[in-house]
Formats: structure tokens, sequence, C-alpha cells
RNA sequence: GGUCGCGUAGCUCAGCUGGAUAGAGCAUCUGCCUUCUAAGCAGACGGUCAUAGGUUCGAAUCCUAUCGCGAUCACCA
């Protein structure tokens, strides 16, 4: 960046100079691999404002930016592509600033501005999945990733604790749990109320069946099983405050927050604040209510309450029903709403939420500019695509559901079979081994789903394990770890400054990479990507590995050359641990 | 049907803000462990960037249309 500010100054004096013309900016671009040189000034534009030849253009700037630039040491031009050497000495004296930067790559707070970042908010009545685990690591890593850029940010998740899926879950177990919990089950709470969920469904198409044979219609029977018809009735008492109900939704909640808890424990993500559909869905309702007198909001005949988006072209749409009890969009304005009242000073709001919910996030936002919030501008909706098998989206129903606890056991499982046959870890004790396959195994998962544009579909074969070869979490661990092996053998001064060097041209790749690492870090902020991180970090390993495997580091044939080559590895080291940190993916130091 | 998203090598993905000969990994095939960890490196094979037009010095990238896939248009969340 400062290079090309350098380049850039140069180049508007060079048209200055040279043309008696005035250019704003040039275009630069990296220099193909085959192709002599390290940056490239494309030339096409100027060409149209100086109106001179190609060519020439190049040949003048080239020339005046040697003669005037200690950068540039010399250039070449090839089809309107001015390419130009930069001297090893602006290489080094970078990579000296770079490593004497234990914070390279981050930005400091500025101002008292914070982000408010929301994800994973499951409902209660479903154990995790894969598809979980991929909304919890994208939030995640998104928030360290802005956090990085320079903002300060709040992890939140709203936890849809109220409503009638609960309801289905506490009638099923009021008649078939007999007094049953996870305790005296052995079941980890979320999936014990999951099997009550399954259990409500099964009744419930049962009771339909049975009342369509004693001839009822099946719109009736739908709306008159008896477990339905109990699971309704608790969302009413619920609503108006009845104390058992309470007390068992209650009881019910928290079997599930314990189960979430420990898998996100495993997961290694945290929140700083948690919110309850349940705690901000009257807040909710009272500015719909608001809303209605003013204006915003109208009533229909039957007295439930609607927003007319007609302006913008899309429908009408419920914001409360008719029996007064609210919907998904009642609670998500009044957790919005909190969010603003709680955290002061709210640049932007992201939602980590899949893509089948674009359209109700963008009636969200609309809804709350309607209400005259003007940080409804503020939001924006992180919108990920699915997880999906080869045989399409993942269906409870047919067991074809990836379990978010049981895939972490077989990605560890997994790790541990590599690493005893590799042998890595020998000498350590079970406890430190057990470390270890956990943060590979939980490497590879992540970064499987962290390398894909969020935005992008994922498809997951059960049939093909997760990868710990090629463009993997493990390949990138396993290289900061050979790194840590050369940092122990070697005692090196690393304050130490290079000079007198001729870098090759793999020395050469890796410092340039490491140049790219604090635009990345803007850019993915910038783009809500981490899979931006993921690649970059994939290429810097890459190109180190090829240095790694050509070039001897200790036993380099000068005391000044290894000096350097280790210097060289401890800063990819750095980064490679900064660059998984921002993915949420641990490294060790041997495997 | 309306709206939104996607379509790049056999498979999984990069390449987005137009730039030189479209890149990786997996799979298949060759080499390389008496030298810092072979979960690695070096190489071979593999492409009409869905299709057709357009914009321009230049298009996988931008625009339009068509085809294919997916999501959504719920008083579920």
């Amino acid at each position: 960046m400062i290079l090309q500010a350098h380049l850039q100054r140069h180049i508007k004096e060079a048209s200055n100079h040279l043309f008696s013309t005035k250019i704003k900016s040039v275009e630069f671009k990296n220099t193909p691999k085959n192709f002599e040189g390290d940056i490239t000034v494309v030339i096409f534009p100027l060409s149209r404002i100086l109106k001179k030849d190609l060519n020439l253009i190049g040949e003048k700037i080239g020339t005046y930016l040697v003669d005037k630039s200690e950068v540039i040491i010399s250039f070449n031009i090839v089809k309107g592509f001015l390419n130009l050497v930069l001297s090893a000495t602006y290489f080094l004296d970078d990579f000296d600033k770079i490593k004497s930067d234990s914070n390279y790559g981050f930005f400091d707070q500025k101002g008292d501005e914070c982000v408010v970042v929301e994800y994973s908010s499951p409902n209660t009545n479903k154990p995790l999945h894969l598809g979980h685990i991929r909304n919890n690591i994208l939030g995640f890593s998104i928030s360290n990733i802005l956090q990085a850029s320079g903002k300060k940010v709040y992890k939140t998740q709203i936890i849809n604790d109220r409503g009638i899926h609960i309801c289905k879950s506490m009638a099923a177990w009021q008649l078939f749990g007999q007094g049953e919990t996870p305790n005296t089950n052995g079941i980890k709470g979320d999936k014990f109320v999951g099997n009550f969920y399954i259990k409500y469904e099964k009744v419930y198409k049962d009771e339909i069946n049975g009342l369509q044979l004693q001839g009822y219609s099946f719109d009736y029977a739908k709306e008159n099983a008896p477990i339905f018809l109990l699971a309704k009735q608790m969302l009413l008492k619920w609503e108006a405050g009845d104390r058992r109900v309470k007390s068992l939704w209650s009881m019910m909640n928290n079997w599930v927050y314990d189960g979430f808890e420990s898998t996100y424990n495993k997961l290694e993500v945290n929140f700083d604040r948690n919110y309850y559909e349940s705690e901000t869905y009257l807040l909710g309702k009272s500015f719909i209510l608001e809303g209605l007198k003013s204006g915003v909001f109208f009533k229909k005949k039957d007295e439930s309450i609607w927003c007319d988006l007609s302006e913008y072209g899309l429908d009408q749409k419920i914001v409360l029903r008719a029996d007064g009890t609210a919907v998904y969009m009642t609670q998500d304005i009044g957790t919005a709403i909190q969010r603003i009242k709680d955290f002061k000073n709210v640049s932007a709001m992201v939602y980590t939420v899949g893509n089948e919910q674009d359209y109700h996030f963008k009636v969200l936002f609309l809804i709350l500019k309607k209400l005259g919030f003007d940080w409804a501008n503020n939001l924006f909706h992180l919108s990920y695509g699915m997880v999906n098998l080869p045989s399409g989206k993942m269906k409870s129903r047919e067991g074809t559901v990836i379990d978010a606890d049981d895939l972490i056991s077989e990605m560890e499982r997994t790790a541990k079979k590599i690493s005893e046959k590799s042998g890595g870890l020998s000498g350590h004790s079970d406890d430190q081994k057990n470390q270890t396959y956990s943060t590979i195994g939980l490497g590879a998962l992540k970064y499987f789903i962290l390398k894909v544009d969020p935005k992008k579909t994922i498809l997951f074969d059960p049939k093909e394990s997760i990868d710990f070869q090629g463009n993997t979490g493990p390949f990138i661990q396993y290289t900061y770890a050979r790194i840590q092996a050369i940092l122990r053998k070697s005692r090196i001064d690393f304050t130490k400054k290079t000079t007198q060097i001729i870098l090759n041209e793999k020395e050469k790749n890796i410092i340039k990479c490491i140049q790219n690492f604090p635009d990345t870090i803007q850019q993915a902020a910038k783009e809500y990507n981490p899979s931006l991180i993921a690649n970059y970090t994939y290429d810097l390993v890459k190109e180190f590995n090829s240095f790694y495997q050509n070039f001897p580091i200790l036993g380099a044939s000068s005391v000044q050359l290894i000096e350097f080559r280790v210097q060289l590895c401890s800063v990819v080291g750095d980064i490679i641990k900064k660059g998984f940190g921002l993915l949420g993916i641990r490294v060790p130091d041997q495997m």
C-alpha cells in the first residue's frame, strides 16, 4: 500500500513532467509469474489520456521511475504493461519493519463506535447440526475479523426460547415423558428435548390420520388433533403467564441450554451477551401497537396486525396474530430496538442467518425504517448458503441431519488415526495428544467450511470424510508445526536487521505475500468474508512450503542467511497463527 | 408465476472492484525421505468459464436474453 502510494506519486510527477498532463491515478497489478518484475502499471488508460503510443509512454515513465525512485531498479514493457523490478533493499527494509511489529496486520480501535454481531440463534427444540456449525464459525470468525480491522465488536445470539415450537416439545414431554430428565436418562439436554419434538411430530401425524379415518377432512384434522390443541393452549397459557406452563418451559429450556453450552465449548465459540426472545417480544409488541397508532401498520377484520410494504414492491406482512400472540417478526423488531439501547454508538449490526431468510430480513429492515429508526440503514444480513448433502437438504424426518457433536468427534478420531500413523506426537502425554487431535480435527472442519465463500452452498458428502491433505486446515497447521520445530532448534537474534543478502525468488514471493496480510484483513472485514483470510493463508503456506522444501534454513550457507531465513519462518508462523486465529482455528506446536 | 442467489477441469473450490497464457486441492499417473516433521515438495494429465448476443483497446468478471439448479413469496422460526 505504501509502495503503491509512492509509485502513484512518482508516476503523476512523471506524467506532469514528461507529457505536461495531470492524471488522477494509475492502476497497479501484481506481475504474473511468467514475466520479469514485481509490480505492474497498466498503461492502457494512460494512452487514452495522454494520446501517445503505449510503448513510448511505458518507456518514458519507466526510465523516469528508475531515475527518481530508489525502490525501482529496472523495468520492461510487454503489450501495454509496464513491469517494474523492485530492489532487494526495499523488500528487506519492509520485512524488517514487519518483523518488529508484533501487532502486524491488526488495526487499533478508533473511537467508541461498536458493531453488534448476531450469530447462532438456535431454536430450542432441536440439537445443533452441521448447518449451525457453519453459522457459528462464520459469526465467530467475522467478529474476530471486524475486531482486527479496528472495530469494537459485541457477539450476541438471540435464543428462540418462545413460541409454538417449544410448546410442541413440552406437550410431548407432558404426555409421554413420565418424569424423565436428561440426567435420569443420560442423554445430552438438547438431544433429550429434541427427541420429544420428534415424538410430537409422530403423534401429531398419527392423530391426523386417525381423525381422517373417522371421516374428518385433512384441514380439520390438522387444526384439531389433540396434541396440537394442547401445544396451542400451552402457548396461550405461556403468554398469559401461567405458572405451571412457565415452569415446565423454563425447565425444558434449561436442559437445552446445557446441551448447547457443551457444543459451543467444543466449537470454541462464545458470546458477549445472550438475548432471549421471551424477553424482547413484548418490546416488539409495544412498538407494533405504537406503529398501529401512527399508521405504520394496519389491522385486519380478524384483529391481526399487518404492515403494508407495497410501496417497496413487496406484499403485506403479518406482525401480530389475531389472538395477540407474537410472530417471528414481532420479536426481531423488539430485539433490534433493545440492542440499540443496550450498546451505545452502534455503527453496524450484523445478522448471521442463512439465505433462506433473505426475505425476512429485507422485510425486517424495511419495517424498522418505516418505524422511523435511522439506524435501520446500518443493518446487514450476513446471508450464507446452506450445507447440503448429495441427496439435497438435510432432513430430520429422514434422519439425514449431520449432528454437530457427532461430526466434531469424528473429526477428532480421524485426526488421531492420521497422527498415530505419522508418529509426530510420540513422547507427548495422552492429554497433550488429545488436545492436539482436537486442534487438528476442528481445524479440518472449520477450514473446510470457512474457505468457501459464505454465500455459496456447501456440499457435504458424509461418505467422503473431510480431507486432511491439500487445501485443508491440517495442511496449514502442519506447516506451522514445522516452522515451530525450526524455531525451537535455532538461537537467532530476532531484532537483528537483515542486510547484504541476495533474495531468491521464493523468499521474495513470501515477503510479497506477507505484505498483503493487512489489506486482506481489511477486505475480509469490508466484505464480511472469512474465506478471504482462509485463501490468503493457504497461498502464503503454499509459497512457504515450496521455499522450505527447496532451500536449507538452519543449514544455509552463511550466518546472515540463516538469520534471515529463520526470521522469515518466524514471521510466516506468526501470520499463520494470526490468520487462523481470525478463523477461530488453533495451531499446534507439534503434530 | 413474482423476487433473490448460483452455474469455472471428472469432483470440491479460487479467480468479484474488467487486464497478459483462467489457477489450486482431490482423483489418475511420474519422480523426491542417511540433510530443518513426506499431513510435504517437483512434475504430467485435465477447460467452448451454462448458452447466445451486447458494451470496449481488452470480458470468466459489466449489461440483456435464454437454459439449468436452489431459496423464498406462511398467522413456522
